[in-house]
DNA sequence: GTCGACTGAAGTGTATACAATTTTGCTTTT
DNA sequence: AAAAGCAAAATTGTATACACTTCAGTCGAC
């Protein structure tokens, strides 16, 4: 059924939602998309219909589709979710880490740096949450994996709204610490580092919040 | 955009799904759906993509929809990552717990034991799963609630394939020692008998698979 | 001059038509 | 008689057509 045309879509709209060439709230008529893409309404409205589901846009009945603003509040739920999930995450894969799974963390962190160091905005968003993913992935639990994918992508806009490289610095020596904690078992540390991270990169998300704000009356004021 | 349509199409399907109305592995015909509800294919075809998002149908390109027959694995990593997600919730959850939110519970369990008693197969399913949910929606958490909400969903097949009465009122049985933990703000007791508490739901799952299989060589032996 | 109703344009929601692929059953061949 | 090949039927994938809703701009009333 599902087919690559839609799939090709999809992946296109993603990329300039998340590197905001597209901004929050933008309209996204399916007639243009449809000239743009080269195909009919047809897919255009599958491939909305899909990128909905991942929360990316919002799709209001007769009106259209919407590119995101994910409010702060749903930001700290999700959060919240991911400190509960990966907390236990952390602990589990601690019982059961090789030195293989280790040496993948470290290649990926590598990854990172040089993102980080480049300036590659889109790419150190997509590698600091690929970190998780990664850990749940080296488990070979798909569900887990899926289900964190999910969660990091769902405010994947957020982050990239608000970190800094400051912040994105931070990060990946934080995720060194926890792999240094891996490495050597120590589960409880390895969890706690987890759960401090992942509140500093929330701290982080909600301090500096100038973003255009919504409400007609305060952007006329 | 989305229809109230397409949503009747979803919960009529799901609902047939889930009551083994229509066996794992069946053919969903889109024309032939169409005629039952009296739309056009277009409609059928964005509820069945619903579906497989849901994972209760399983879309092959150019062959069509069946319903989906979750493998024992899967089931298992589901139940891997809910023991991580739903002890740290629990434990959130004893932290901030209120009398009303006991008594929502105790509520809840009540009607538990009403479809055990009445033999109500498909509502006890359902409401045994939604008591985690229920949790998660007194916490004030909406994406707890629906990430937890899909995970149980994810399994409702396996589940209602393998739970026998036995361990439903077991199940049952469990949740009231939860809430009398959470009453007394015993949190590592909670979450140590939630953790149980979904092991052994497990465990009654990987037991006893009388399932039809797939395994064409199998079936025939 | 402002507010409100009307009208046309634009856009979404659903159905249908057509193209491409798969399935099925028959025929032919060995 | 079994297997392979082929053709027709059925089914999915995509495009287009049409109906209905929303939105914008204008005209008219107060």
């Amino acid at each position: 059924m599902e087919t690559s045309t839609t799939h090709h879509i999809v992946e296109s709209l993603t990329r300039a939602i998340v590197e905001h060439r597209l901004l929050p709230g933008s309209k996204l008529a399916e007639q243009k998309l449809a000239d743009h893409f080269g195909v009919s309404r047809t897919l255009v409205r599958q491939a909305l219909f899909q990128l909905s589901q991942n929360r990316l846009i919002r799709l209001e009945p007769a009106r259209g589709a919407f590119v995101a603003a994910p409010s702060v509040e749903e930001a700290q739920q999700v959060f919240a979710v991911r400190r509960m999930l990966e907390a236990e995450m952390t602990r589990a894969f601690a019982k059961q880490v090789t030195p293989e799974q280790i040496t993948a963390l470290k290649d990926h962190i590598k990854q990172e740096r040089e993102a980080v160091t480049q300036g590659d905005i889109t790419g150190r968003t997509e590698l600091l949450g690929d970190f998780h993913v990664r850990m749940a992935e080296l488990m070979h639990n798909d569900v887990l994996a899926q289900v964190l994918g999910e969660l990091i992508s769902r405010c994947a806009l957020i982050t990239l709204m608000y970190q800094s490289r400051n912040e994105a610095e931070h990060s990946t020596d934080e995720h060194v610490t926890i792999v240094a904690a891996l490495e050597t078992k120590d589960s409880d540390l390895a969890v706690r580092l987890m759960h401090e991270h992942l509140l500093h990169v929330e701290a982080s998300l909600t301090f500096d919040r100038k973003v255009p704000t919504q409400d007609i009356a305060m952007a006329l004021s």
